[in-house]
DNA sequence: CGGCCGATCCACT
DNA sequence: GTGGATCGGCCGA
């Protein structure tokens, strides 16, 4: 079943990236669905974390989104090339995310790796968050959409993954943030 | 208005 | 392992 208004909006962005492993990511683009399994994700801790773009409780009309009631996509463009697609968590003004980093195919296949220039699935086309984004056919022009409603949204299928199945480590591509750069949040999901 | 740089990916050595 | 692609956002002047 699709995930509601309560999911998203708990205080919690560090255990959301945990429970958001195994949950399916689906988009509806131009009536083509495709989905993935949800497999790594990354929180990110708001006003308080170096790594956030909402670090010291900037606002900026890109972050705004952040800034929204959970259960939003943050959607922003990186290295001039990339859409990463991020999970807005927790309450208005509160702007927490998780980034979804790698997902498992599920639905549309096909589609999927034809989007990614993939001729047959490899062990990492849908790993890296550019890759997701790319394979689901989410753009940063997407972002501040509502999880809510049918073009993406996120769904409990019943796949479990298990505290022993979960590795956390420290996140990517986030040097400049210093101490927070080591902080472990970054959770992947062992063999779905 | 100019300049720097990034929550990345790929090709190449 | 390394460097280039590529461009919107952000900041300082």
């Amino acid at each position: 079943m699709k995930l509601g208004r309560d999911f998203y909006m708990g205080d919690d962005a560090v255990k959301i990236a945990r429970d958001l492993l195994g949950k399916v990511l689906f988009t509806n683009i131009k009536n083509n669905i495709t989905a993935g399994i949800i497999t790594e994700t990354e929180a990110y801790l708001g006003v308080a974390d170096k790594a956030s773009h909402a670090y010291g409780g900037r606002r900026t009309l890109r972050t705004e989104t952040m800034y929204q009631v959970g259960g939003i996509a943050y959607i922003y463009l990186c290295y001039g090339i990339h859409s990463l697609f991020n999970v807005v968590t927790s309450k208005q003004d509160i702007p927490h995310a998780v980034l979804v980093r790698a997902v498992k195919a599920y639905k549309g296949i096909d589609l999927m790796l034809r989007r990614r220039g993939l001729s047959k699935l490899t062990p990492q086309a849908f790993v890296g968050p550019g890759k997701v984004s790319q394979a689901l056919g989410i753009d940063y022009s997407q972002s501040g959409i509502s999880l809510l409603e049918k073009k993406i949204w996120i769904e409990d299928l019943g796949f479990k993954v298990s505290d022993t199945d979960i590795h956390a480590g420290p996140r990517i591509g986030v040097d400049y943030a210093a101490e927070d750069a080591l902080l472990p949040y970054r959770f992947m999901a062992k063999d779905i």
